[in-house]
DNA sequence: CATTACTGGCTGGCTGGCCAGAAAGACAGA
DNA sequence: TCTGTCTTTCTGGCCAGCCAGCCAGTAATG
């Protein structure tokens, strides 16, 4: 009776788990097209194919499922970037490969970038969703860092300081001139961009 | 009947709009605190020491409300960064001042990194916060680009971009870090702060 | 038949906005 | 200075709508 998150496999024809998947998408979704407070559990449920209650029967409250949706969103994140910048073979083109991936999300789907920020601002009210941000954020530098570390190795770059700083700034960067070209979609940040690959240069590569 | 907003003095004893002003400045620490969704009418009302009707009358909506506690967000970032940065005679001590400054609030008064990323938040669902948040991106950069244009022309920076781009790029990493900052309170970000200062040097003076 | 997976009606609580009218000036005349 | 009237400012009860969570019960599975 009080099983609940993945109350193991359904035994039969189905993925364990895949209907908890497909709720676990939707709301992915559906915060970032709705936001949080938007993400009412029936647009969810309907969306998802489920019914109301299998959202309360897997996890119990929104933020338990929220907490889900974060959890998804860093294995997202990790596949995304060790696609992208695998193949690099200089600062510069590790930079060009990091602006490039940035700049396909943001026209193909925002989604992950939107639902960042509105679970940073959950966070700061609800302490189960943001002992998952800071998961999410720790993950995050740790991959990109070791990602850092390993080009390091292959001579590929020579970082000016530790792997865990520079991917702090380089997300930051990110973040932070996402954020500013999703709230002005019109403005061309094109020189803004390049100014800070120039700015980051210097941390991935001194020689 | 159809005043609204600053209906004009309200003739006695008050300043104008007195109350007007302690309404948006509960809205203000309310979004902070509690978010967006948080922060009913009534929660507002109550610490604005005013009846819930008020906000009605002066305000006619929520949304409009917000607009007016984004635009006195704009107004204090400006105090804030005319203050800090007017001393600066040289990169190094610029750059100092601005973290300084950033430390300095997230260690007193988080508010209006809090409000910031709330705002963001809701302007993606609704234009007039999106117009209201657009206005505070624009004016604050153009903002510290005139600091940086002024404190170049006393031969006190060397840009090596464009004002604007620059300003962009300070408040990107700025917030990018501050967001990390605020959901890892008990990490030390010392190094990456070092880190961003040194890459961001580059971009004020490369004599 | 027992257990697990799932459904959807219900409810209590809350919210934004509306509005009828009270309170507080403003002004005029005496 | 008092009084009555008009206007502006301000109040708080009300309402319709919405939502998360609860739970009694049904379907599926073994």
């Amino acid at each position: 009776m009080e099983a609940r998150i993945n109350p193991s496999p359904p035994s039969g024809k189905d993925l364990p788990g895949e209907k908890a998947e497909r709720i676990i998408e939707a709301m992915r979704q559906s915060v970032a097209r709705r936001g949080v407070a938007g993400s009412t559990f029936d647009h969810v449920a309907r969306e998802a194919g489920v019914s109301r209650g299998l959202l309360h029967y897997y996890f119990g409250t929104k933020e338990r499922l929220l907490v889900e949706v974060v959890r998804r969103e860093a294995d997202l994140r990790f596949d995304a970037l060790d696609a992208q910048l695998a193949e690099a073979q200089d600062a510069d083109a590790f930079l060009r490969l990091l602006q490039t991936s940035v700049d396909e999300m943001l026209r193909t789907d925002p989604t992950y970038v939107t639902l960042t920020f509105e679970l940073f601002t959950l966070a700061k009210r609800n302490e189960e969703v943001a002992e998952g941000y800071r998961d999410l954020m720790q993950r995050t530098r740790k991959h990109l860092a070791d990602s850092l570390r390993a080009k390091e190795q292959e001579g590929v770059l020579h970082l000016t300081a530790d792997p865990e700083s520079v991917a702090d700034v380089l997300f930051s960067v990110g973040d932070g001139l996402t954020m500013r070209v999703l709230a002005e979609p019109d403005r061309d940040f094109g020189p803004a961009i390049a100014a800070a690959i120039r700015s980051l240069r210097g941390l991935l590569d001194d020689a």
